[in-house]
DNA sequence: TATGAATGAGACTTCATTCAT
DNA sequence: GATGAATGAAGTCTCATTCAT
């Protein structure tokens, strides 16, 4: 497994207290802008539109568009992994964790949506800028993370083992994270409910017992 | 329901036979790139390299990049809502035409992978594109198509009555079609043993019995 | 008539005192440009290099070429309304008021060669463009003033009352207008002599009396 | 004066009999578009188009687009400064040789308006093209033709002495050729009616006697 | 004669980025 | 920190023209 403690970020510019504010408004800003419109399709215009200022004066901040995109993309992932550690080292069963998991990642789509449709839809740009190869650094950690669990569940006998782990997996994680495009944070259904939901159909599939 | 029916293509250009065949070539090369790149990360030069003409040249077979995109989504979708039409009509339980949904759904991401990862990736350009809004009416209507047999099988007891069906939906729906982000056309595993898998575990769920 | 008073610039973006003199200045170039070679002819890299900037750079003042055309044109025919309206309400007789316009056109030609040559040779193509509607409108608002000025002269006496009006005042207009393709501003010949040489034919004929 | 008999037409190629019908419809067709949108917004699709055939076939009929320019002009002028020595040779006094210019000119407007237009409003244009210089010398010639005339009828006493023959000059061939750009041929008013009208402004002059 | 595909130059425009003030 | 002007690269698209069929 690749280490991705503590993400290092090595190119963020010193900063007083104040600025720090300021910095974060704006990387909220653009990572609204970039999960709406697409990160190509947001203009360094858009993002100083929004917050009020011209667009060259974003680089009194940022070294560039794309450092902005880094520094959401860092911070939400070290986060994400980091989060998903403490779940898979604090419960007991494959079961357990699995539906921590779950939850958890339900939770971060309701408490940063734009980071996470940033991480969903962007896969193809990511995939073509070496300065971003971090994203699929973590993003291996992160499915081995689960990968473990599953098999573990496999072999306890909590889960069935008729099923291909991969693939399951990977069904899990496009049910989970796909959520991003259509759940809507302030809406009815809290995204407690819909870890039920999910979990509920999961475990007990679709046909009635 | 909307009428979708024969997806109207008005601005196609009238073409003799021979054509045909040279528009369908280009239009191919460019879903593989809008599906692999973005679309707005795609260029005509990109296009027109790939085929081997310059990039000008293809303006004269196709009024603007955007008309390539159009025809592509256009001529995908018509066909995704006739087949799974012919699917409805043709079955006889909510369960055996939900199966018949979900296999025909995994046999096109193995014959169309291109315009389906376009249909998935590019719903943030598309929803800004006023060109494009058959898009969502079409996507509408599949989407009826869907929850009326999950409906039906509710009723008919086929399927568990306590889950929400809205939900559900959108469960299946991005397990299925995030597949094509993964799912290799030309791999080992093939695409009626990954729809077996979905299959089993979406009626059966995780847990052994 | 159609009201055109102070012609609306409701997309001129917003502007500090000190940006006022170089979009001026770069309109002026543009102008003669315009004029001289044709719009059409005229490319923006012509303008920048007239400018000494680059041409991508004329998008930091103007949205457009044609918003730069628009500008040009907007701000004469505003003013050439303007000045025409002033010398009907100034004066008494019908002969007073048509000198006066006369005079006044010649002294517009004199001082705004390019602009008035733009409105004399882009007819066709402003025709075309349905942004320059305006300009007709206030075209048509400065023949309704002119011939209000030779419809009185008639029913007064100041003028022959065997000439139809609208063909003599195309007539007039042609000369006088015309006069944008040959004067020179800097040359011998003063504006007000050109003006004193057309009424004199104007008014008394060709023929010796 | 320059000789301007027989304008060569060294570039026009050799054709057969049914070839030159052929030849003169694509001629009127460019002609009235060119002179409709300018030459420079006529694309050869535009001709193509209207013409029912591929802007490609064009190039069977005629070098290039420019060379359609010129065959219309070159016609044109040639015919003009004929008809005009024809005039100038067969009439007696300087008015009536005047007047003989000025109507032949309207019924030139009438006849051929579209050629007419095109040297009326591609000057500019024609100034840049080393090609056509053939225009601004037949341009001269004519110049000349007219100049005679008035010298000689001002010398004669025919006309006011005045009056400086230059400029006179100038404000007669605006007025005249101006026409192009509001006379119908189809309309009500006869080309003849507007010449009795310009007659009789010019020689009469606007005020009552 | 006409078609259909392609060329190659050049047009307008966008946009991330820099920098003097 | 922010502005306003400018850069330079790149993008989409247009269009006169050529040529094999």
């Amino acid at each position: 497994m690749a280490t991705t403690e503590s993400v290092p970020r090595s190119k963020r510019r010193a900063t007083s207290g104040k600025t720090q504010g300021r910095r974060a408004e704006l990387l909220a800003i653009a990572a609204e802008l970039f999960a709406t419109k697409g990160y190509t399709q947001t203009t360094v215009r858009d993002i100083g539109d929004a917050a009020g200022i011209l667009s060259g004066s974003l680089y009194h901040h940022f070294d560039s568009k794309e450092a902005m995109l880094d520094e959401i993309l860092r911070d939400f992932m070290g986060g994400l992994h980091a989060s998903f550690a403490e779940i898979v080292a604090g419960r007991d069963t494959p079961r357990e964790v699995l539906e921590g998991l779950i939850r958890s990642s339900f939770a971060t789509i309701h408490r940063s949506p734009h980071a996470v449709a940033l991480y969903q839809n962007e896969a193809a740009l990511l995939a073509h800028l070496p300065d971003f190869s971090y994203v699929a650094t973590i993003s291996s950690d992160i499915t081995a993370q689960w990968l473990d669990v599953l098999d573990a569940g496999v072999a306890s006998g909590d889960f069935r083992d008729d099923l291909d782990a991969r693939v399951t997996y990977r069904f899990i994680r496009d049910s989970v994270w796909g959520t991003v495009g259509w759940y809507k944070p302030h809406g009815e259904l809290a995204h407690e409910s819909v870890a039920d939901q999910f979990l509920s159909m999961l475990y007990g599939g679709l046909l009635p017992r």
